[in-house]
RNA sequence: GGAGAGAUGGCUGAGCGGCUAAAAGCAGCAGACUGUAAAUCUGCCGGUCCACGACCUACGGAGGUUCGAAUCCUCCUCUCUCCA
C-alpha cells in the first residue's frame, strides 16, 4: 500500500486546495492539525476529539518515547489503537523538543544525547532512531529528525545547523519504511539559507516538505517573510507543511503563501488559559466584563460549547478552576480552527480566497484596535 | 469572678524602635501564550494625582515616651483560651 498520495485539486493565486491520502484516511487541505503531544489533545477525550472531526492530529516522538515508551505503544498496537483514534496521525520527530529543552542535551554528528526532563535518564536519539520509533508507533506521517536553531544565531551558526539537518534528512529518508516521511527545511531568517535548504530538501524523495525553525521567537514580520519566501520554492506536487504555526491570522497568511498543512498548540493551550478565538477576535473569558454576559463565546459558532453555555458560565468555570472550563474552551477553540480551515478551503474552491483573506484580516485588525481602546 | 493570649491592608498571616505603604499566600484586576517540561507564566494590587515621581491617610481607640513607633508605656473597647 502506498504510504501517501497527494492530489492538488485547485489553486487560487498561490493558495492550494488539495487532498492527502494516508492509511488512516483522507485529509482535505489546507488543514489544521490539533496537537496531542502525549497521545492526547489536552482537554479532550478521544471521543470528544472525534466529534470535532479533525482528519489528522499530531503526536510527539520525544514525549511518547519517554512515556509510556515505544515498546509499550507498539505492543498495544500502535498509537492509533493506543488512544482509540481512527483518524490520521503525524508525529514530530523530537527535533523541536531538543531545541526547547536545550539545557539538557548535547548535539553531535551522530545524533543528540539528552536527558529525560522527567527523571534525568540518559537517551541518545539519532535520525534512524527517531524515524524508527515513529514507524513502530504506526504513524501515518513521520517527520525527519532535524535541528531547530534558536532565533538570533549568526548566519554561520544557522548554516552549520542547516547542513547537519540536511545530513540527518538523508539518513532519516534512508530509514523510511511504512510511515510516510516529510523533510524539513531550515535556514533561520536568511533567504540564501532558506533557498539552499528548500532546494536540498526538495531534491530528496520525501512524501512531503515542511518549513521548520519558524515561530521560535522571531518578530512576526520576519516569520511571514520566511514563509512567503520559502513556500514558493517547495515542490508543487507534494504537501507543504508549516510547522508550529499559528494564530488564525498566520494560517490565513500561510495559505496565501501556498501552505497546505499547519499545526499549533495555540488553540488548545490558549483554551486552557482562558483565551478564546472568535469570529470577532479574542475573548479573554476571565475578564470581569463577562461575569453576566449571557451570549455564547461566538454567536457565529455552532460547537457544543456555543450551543450549550454562556460566557458568564464559562467565566465562572474558569474562575473556579473547574476542569469543564478547559474542556468547553478547548472544544470551542479547536472548532474555531477547524471551521476556519473549512471556510478557507471553500474560498479557494470558489476562487475567492483573496477576498476572504482581506475580510478576515480586516476583522482581526478591528478587534485588535477595539481591544487597544479598551486598555487605554 | 480569676489567669493568660491577642487585635496588622478584602481574607489568612509575618513583622516587634528607623532599611515599612508594611513579607508571604489567597482573593481581585489585567496581560502573555505559535513543531506543548504550560489547567502555565508575567504585571498591578491603601487613596489621589499632570501617577519614571509627588502628596495624603494607614497596623482596634485615646493619650504618652522618643529625633523617630505597627513595634515601648498607660487607659479604654472588643475577641479568644484555660481555671472556678
Amino acid at each position: 500500500m502506498q504510504r501517501l498520495s497527494f492530489e492538488l485539486l485547485h489553486t487560487d493565486g498561490a493558495a492550494r486546495r488539495g487532498r492527502v491520502t494516508v492509511p488512516h484516511g483522507t485529509i482535505e487541505t489546507p488543514v489544521f492539525m490539533p496537537v496531542g503531544t502525549r497521545a492526547s489533545v489536552k482537554g479532550l477525550t478521544t471521543d470528544q476529539l472525534a466529534q470535532l472531526g479533525p482528519e489528522i492530529i499530531l503526536n510527539n516522538t520525544y514525549h511518547l518515547m519517554l512515556r509510556p515508551g515505544v515498546d509499550i505503544v507498539e505492543q498495544l498496537g500502535g498509537v492509533h489503537k493506543f488512544m482509540g483514534w481512527n483518524g490520521a496521525v503525524l508525529t514530530d520527530s523530537g527535533g523541536f523538543q531538543l531545541f526547547s529543552l536545550a539545557s539538557i542535551r548535547k548535539i553531535r554528528e551522530e545524533g543528540v544525547e539528552f536527558r529525560s526532563h522527567i527523571d534525568g535518564a540518559p537517551y541518545f536519539l539519532t535520525p534512524e532512531g527517531s524515524v524508527g520509533i515513529q514507524t513502530r508507533m504506526g504513524v501515518d506521517i513521520a517527520m525527519a529528525f532535524d535541528e531547530c536553531p534558536a532565533y538570533g544565531l549568526s548566519h554561520a551558526e544557522v548554516e552549520k545547523s542547516m547542513q547537519l539537518t540536511h545530513r540527518w534528512a538523508k539518513r532519516s529518508l534512508a530509514a523510511r519504511r511504512t510511515s510516510a516521511l516529510f523533510g524539513i527545511v531550515q535556514g533561520g531568517i536568511h533567504h540564501d539559507l532558506r533557498k539552499a535548504s528548500a532546494e536540498e530538501i526538495s531534491s530528496m524523495d520525501f512524501d512531503g516538505v515542511a518549513i521548520g525553525g519558524v515561530s521560535v521567537g522571531e518578530p512576526k514580520a520576519e516569520m511571514l517573510d520566511v514563509v512567503n519566501f520559502t513556500a514558493p520554492l517547495l515542490p508543487k506536487d507534494k504537501p507543504r507543511y508549516l510547522m508550529g504555526v499559528g494564530t488564525p491570522e498566520d494560517l490565513v497568511n500561510g495559505v496565501a503563501a501556498g501552505i497546505d498543512m499547519f499545526d499549533c498548540v495555540m488553540p488548545t493551550r490558549n483554551a486552557r488559559n482562558g483565551s478564546i478565538f472568535t469570529s470577532e477576535g479574542k475573548v479573554a473569558i476571565k475578564n470581569a466584563k463577562y461575569a453576566t454576559d449571557e451570549r455564547p463565546l461566538d454567536p457565529k459558532c455552532s460547537c457544543v460549547t456555543c450551543r450549550t453555555v454562556s460566557r458568564a458560565y464559562l467565566r465562572h468555570l474558569h474562575t473556579n478552576d473547574e476542569i469543564a472550563a478547559a474542556v468547553y474552551n478547548t472544544i470551542h477553540n479547536v472548532s474555531f480552527y477547524l471551521d476556519l480551515m473549512r471556510a478557507i478551503r471553500q474560498a479557494i474552491a470558489s476562487n475567492s480566497f483573496g477576498a476572504f483573506r482581506e475580510a478576515f484580516l480586516a476583522v482581526e485588525r478591528e478587534s485588535r484596535v477595539a481591544g487597544g481602546e479598551k486598555d487605554a
